[in-house]
DNA sequence: ACAGATTGGTTACGCGCATAACTATTATGC
DNA sequence: GCATAATAGTTATGCGCGTAACCAATCTGT
């Protein structure tokens, strides 16, 4: 690949980070959440309570992460850390009330958010762009395969599969 | 749009974000480099010697970002700050020589993180998707339109005319 | 010529990311 | 049962991002 080629694609997608990033951020900013929190949020409304562990590895980010995140969240009354009946080291996290409908209003500006995103494009393509993106993602991503479980679940459509 | 999709589509959004740059990262830092650097450095290399509010608007970023980029790459030895003739406000930025070395190195693991990112994927579809990245980014770009000339430079193929 | 607006750059701070290091707990193999 | 390895979570630190605020220089309109 020549490296203009190449370097239209990574600017592309560096550029795509930053304003998808900052989009969300400006959404999200009247909830009081940072982007990266809405991601935790949506993960234990829709799987349920699990540790903080769990979390990360559904996340795709490393644990310090979650427990800054988790922190702030249970500062603000929104998730709940309890520790794990059978494991000392463990605690586990979940919504709670305020949690739940903070899940909601998330719901509702994440679909926002996706429409303006792909405003303007065949339906066909926008169809295919999750197994896409998700594609790109596996390619480049050199933590275990457990985080492709992050990739399964943020896909509509399967991904092709990869052999690796 | 179904909140399933939009989730997709987002969260799809945000892990590539997070694995490229991760990789990115990877790549970088036997350079010295951090993700970010690099496209201020190809960008030096690519237009030449230009102030510092240039920088931040060819990259699409604010100028504090610039500041600290800059500051660290100076103390490196990489790139040279020095008054701007004509506006005691502005100092231009220029690559050093071992800063134009430096880019050149960029530009060879550039190619590689490309090939990496797109291994597996048509080359049909491989050609659509900067700009396909761009249209995404513009969609969800609250900025000033000025941000569309970096948009411009990082699209190998003509973005789609958008109305705005 | 001058006041107000705009621009260039910097500093301070907050954020989610990462890595490294650490402690405590649990699991595993002998 | 015990030593070692693995796991859970935390703390410290660094990073590029952002916003807010600030100061100085330059531009613009009267």
């Amino acid at each position: 690949m020549e490296f203009e080629q190449a370097d239209a694609l990574n600017q592309a997608i560096r550029l795509l980070s930053l304003r998808h990033r900052a989009r969300a951020a400006a959404l999200l900013a009247p909830l009081g959440l940072h982007p990266g929190q809405e991601a935790l949020l949506l993960e234990l409304a829709r799987t349920g309570p699990m540790i903080q562990a769990q979390l990360s590895e559904a996340l795709g980010c490393e644990p310090p992460s979650v427990t800054l995140m988790t922190r702030k969240l249970e500062a603000g009354g929104h998730i709940r850390r309890t520790p794990a009946p059978s494991d000392k080291r463990a605690s586990i996290v979940e919504l709670t009330d305020s949690g739940k409908a903070l899940a909601e209003q998330v719901k509702q500006l994440w679909c926002a958010l996706a429409e303006e995103t792909v405003e303007g494009l065949p339906a066909e393509t926008v169809a295919e762009l999750p197994g896409i993106l998700n594609t790109l993602t596996g390619n480049v991503d050199t933590r275990r395969p457990a985080t492709q479980a992050a990739l399964a679940r943020s896909s509509a459509v399967r991904s092709p599969s990869k052999a690796s």
